[in-house]
RNA sequence: GGCCCGGUAGUUCAGUUGGUUAGAACGCCAGCCUGUCACGCUGGAGGUCGACGGUUCGAGCCCGUUCCGGGUCGCCA
């Protein structure tokens, strides 16, 4: 502590130090000047003091957010005085003198700590002022203490952390890459890893055994609430000789201990966390990410539908939801829930109430015969005041339809209970996806997964029938990460991508150096990889990434503070051989 | 890139059917006030209603174009 500037930090005092002598620096948060005598609360990174003046001459000319030093004696407050809602609220400093280090413009962009929510463009454009908000202060230390915890995890777990290259080479697959011009090799190009998927391979063919690393990925996309554009953190792992399950047990143990210790006191799901097949979760909860604090569930009504008279659901699937209670609801509950379904592109929504007296009505219990209607309250368990809504569409929408009809239902009757973590693996993702637009079939996640059944499968199935060892952990609806168990033998290696329309040379030409390193002896392998950011987003109880950032860029990834991306001067260009058109 | 919502004082917002001088709260400035802690009271300043064009006697409000922001779909192996 430079004594100059401060003896004590504005969290500091409390009534041990009553009687001392003082000086603290700060920001000047409020005035409060009552003729005679003037409270300041002085505010830094650690806390507010209450600072006490008997003469405002002093303060002439300085406002809010001032950077302030004032030196004095801690005197206790009198018992009616005392502030509880601050730690240092029992004491406050009487200054005998007061000095502006560094003023502050009038009027601020906005008020920190102010109550009214301010637009995020300009709270992006003053990052600086905004960070100095307690909200965020508490978010950057969350941020700090959740890395550490994760990094602690990790080690304990015998994991190395090993740090990767920022500028690469070009990845085809995938994302689009940020590309940086070479200055010494006209017209070639790094490229920012949008992982460093094939490095921590490459360090398991290394004889690394376990590496993790706090890595920083980049990817040119387009944001959402929960993605950052252009850049974000992954606590990214892989471990040789492991399968499956090694990967998962480290997950869980991670974020069980990462979430329990900074999760607000909501539960967490002990380990071990559920493994969803990818198909059941599609059908079920229709989502690969689904929320199981929602307890509302997806039955397939596909078949008990072939038989009926009712031409919207005819030679569709049909999915059910049966939501207790929702019976009693108002009228516009439902006219509600209709215009939600026409929003994301339905037709209609059919629903059946079971009425407290016990019978059965809404739009479709006509087209139901008799022994029809009997087996609809048999198979959903139906009960007084239940409603059974009915989803139908298209072979390939019917689930997704399902499923988002599952999350309103569930966040509209208040099924969510938010005092909880519920975390879930979904395993079993298929390896391949037909491609509609072009007619081929199309990796459906990560091509360097391994096909179930290896070489055996790869030959032998449909290749939309091959299961990947490809998984995702899911938390309320989020999916923290992808991972998978790798593919280390060149010649399924080749056979997958041959299936995907790639030939050995094309597979060669893009994924040489990590095919010719399997060649020289390569560990099973296997890893994943969790986003940070969520993570934090999840634990702050923020609903936007950009609030666990310190320094984000706004949706269109410009970042508003320094101007980025901006020009650069006509040498740059020439140095990196680049023309602007 | 498509679609939806928004842009009015430094900030957050209101603004009726298109009609006089565009309002409020907080902030800012000045003054008063010796125990507040979101202090209080009095007064004041502060606006190209995102921009451009159109309709109209008259536009913050209606129409078109465009810029910016948020969300969403595409995209994110």
């Amino acid at each position: 502590m430079n004594e100059q500037y401060r003896t004590h930090t504005c969290g500091a005092l409390r009534e041990e130090h009553i009687g001392q002598r003082a000086v603290l620096s700060g920001w000047a948060e409020t005035f409060r000047n009552h003729g005679g005598v003037i409270f300041i609360d002085l505010r830094d990174h650690y806390g507010v003091t209450q600072v006490v003046l008997h003469d405002d001459a002093p303060l002439k000319g300085i406002t809010r957010e001032t950077v302030i030093r004032a030196e004095g004696v801690v005197v206790a407050r009198g018992e009616d005085t005392v502030n509880p809602k601050l730690a240092t609220g029992r004491v406050e400093l009487h200054a005998d003198q007061i000095e502006a280090l560094s003023s502050a413009a009038a009027p601020l962009p906005f008020e920190v700590n102010g109550s009214d929510p301010v637009r995020e463009e300009i709270r992006l454009k003053y990052r600086y002022l905004d960070l100095r908000g307690k909200r965020m202060q508490d978010n950057l230390i969350l941020r700090a203490k959740v890395i550490e915890r994760l990094r602690d995890s990790m080690r304990g777990m015998g994991f190395l952390e090993v740090q990767t290259p920022i500028l690469t080479a070009s990845s085809p697959e995938g994302a689009r890459d940020y590309l940086v011009p070479s200055r010494k090799f006209k017209g070639r190009f790094y490229a920012l890893p949008q992982a460093p998927q094939q490095f921590k391979q490459l360090l398991m063919v290394s004889g690394v055994d376990r590496y993790f690393q706090v890595a920083p990925c980049f990817r040119d996309e387009d944001a959402r609430y929960d993605r950052s554009p252009g850049e974000f953190y992954q606590l990214d792992y892989e471990m040789a000789f492991a399968a499956q399950d090694d990967v998962l047990a480290v997950a869980e143990l991670a974020m069980a201990d990462v979430f329990n210790a900074f999760g607000q006191g909501k539960a967490v799901t002990a380990p071990p966390f559920r493994r969803i097949p990818y198909r059941e979760s599609m059908l079920r909860y229709g989502s690969d990410k689904p929320d199981l604090r929602n307890p509302l569930e997806i039955q397939d009504l596909s078949e008990f539908f072939a038989d009926v008279d009712f031409k919207p659901f005819q030679g569709r699937p049909v999915r059910g939801i049966n939501a207790p209670g929702c019976a009693k609801r108002p009228k516009s509950f439902f006219e509600n829930m209709l215009k939600f379904a026409e929003g994301i592109g339905m037709k209609g929504l059919g629903y059946i109430s079971m009425t407290e007296s016990g019978e059965l009505k809404g739009p479709i219990v006509k087209f139901l015969p008799p022994e029809k209607q009997k087996a609809l309250l048999a198979l959903f368990d139906m009960r007084n005041t239940d409603t059974v809504f009915f989803i139908s569409d298209r072979a390939k929408l019917a689930d997704k339809l399902a499923g988002q009809i599952r999350t309103a239902l569930g966040e509209r009757l208040g099924l969510i209970d938010d005092s909880r973590f519920e975390f879930c693996f979904i395993t079993d993702f298929p390896m391949y996806e037909y491609n509609e637009e072009t007619k081929k079939i199309d990796f459906s996640h990560n091509p360097f997964s391994m096909p179930q059944g290896g070489m055996d499968d790869l030959m032998s199935k449909d290749p939309l029938d091959i299961l990947a060892w490809q998984y995702d952990l899911v938390v309320n609806g989020v999916e923290l990460s992808s991972g998978a168990v790798r593919n280390h033998h060149p010649e399924i290696m080749a056979r997958a991508f041959e299936i995907a329309g790639y030939t050995r040379e094309e597979l060669e030409k893009r994924f040489g150096a990590m095919l010719q390193a399997f060649q020289y002896g390569a560990p099973p392998h296997a890893g994943m990889a969790p986003g940070i950011d969520r993570i934090l987003m999840l634990l702050a109880g923020e609903d936007n990434i950009r609030e666990v950032t310190a320094f984000p860029m706004n949706g269109s990834a410009q970042d508003l503070l320094l101007g980025a991306p901006s020009e650069v001067s006509e040498q740059q260009l020439r140095e990196a051989h680049i023309k602007i058109r």
